[in-house]
DNA sequence: TTTGGTTAGTTGTATAAACAACTATATGTC
DNA sequence: GACATATAGTTGTTTATACAACTAACCAAA
């Protein structure tokens, strides 16, 4: 069964991401004028690390769909903002352990604060029901193409 | 009313784009394999100019919301491969109005039949109502942050 | 223990995005 | 016509992504 059920127009911001182009691009201005020096690229490894601490760069890789050299040079980028660190794992020295430093915890509260309210500003006067709907058709959209 | 629809890993989504992420790359990668290429950028703006011929960068700049810098260096690359011709507009001479070339042209059909086969594959599965809702919400996430 | 394959991470290169600063042209007002 | 201001496009810089090629460490099988 094909389902046609765009006009162009729509092809286009389906592919193109238009949405979530404006919610990233909303939330990094609200970081740059909340005075976070911080890319949302950064961010999205942060936020991460705020969940578990001390992962490997793979795990960053897989958690945030990049691939190695992107996390690489994220990682590079957040330690020169010494946000993290790299420690070799004892375990298997192949590993990078990143860790996050006593500056990188303090910014967690101040920008998922940010981030809910951009998501909040983003879906205001849309009915539960409907985001949810949203959230499930992305969820297949990204199974059926992962 | 604050709406906090969502638990942390689906905030992460939303706000990552991963569906739209998805696909991208699955539609660069269809480019490829058909030889075609093209990066998906460069195919956006060529849809554009598919739609209409010998516009300006700066409407350019608004029907894919680019910035400036970001068309010209499309652009540039875009009459690198002889895909477009700059000409400098005789009503106003700081515009440049873009064309077509022939090779352009001859690849609108097969690009275009790609990324509808592309969202089809990605929307496999999707009932045609909740695919409706879905947009409707984007377009209003996109409409409350422009 | 050696060999061969796999995994983790890095480096090189090309393309793209965002922002600031710039040039050139146009326009509206005196 | 001259000046101030706005608009179209370019250039420089930083950050990020994708892909390919690479190094180092691990591991399994002979």
């Amino acid at each position: 069964m094909s389902n046609n059920q765009f006009r162009k127009g729509e092809l286009y911001s389906f592919i193109t991401g238009k949405a979530s182009i404006a919610i990233a691009r909303r939330l990094q201005k609200k970081f740059n004028t909340a005075g976070l020096n911080l890319t949302i690229e950064q961010w999205s490894v942060l936020y991460h690390l705020w969940k578990q601490d001390g992962i490997s760069q793979q795990e960053l890789c897989n958690a945030t769909f990049r691939d190695k050299p992107s996390i690489t040079r994220l990682v590079d980028n957040l330690e020169k903002l010494q946000l993290v660190k790299r420690v070799s794992s004892d375990a298997d020295r192949r590993m990078n352990l990143i860790y996050l430093t006593r500056q990188a915890q303090k910014l967690q509260e101040q920008s998922m604060g940010i981030a809910e309210e951009t998501l909040n500003e983003a879906l205001e006067g849309v009915p539960a029901e409907r985001i949810e709907i949203c959230k499930e058709v992305l969820q297949i959209v990204y199974d059926n193409l992962k």
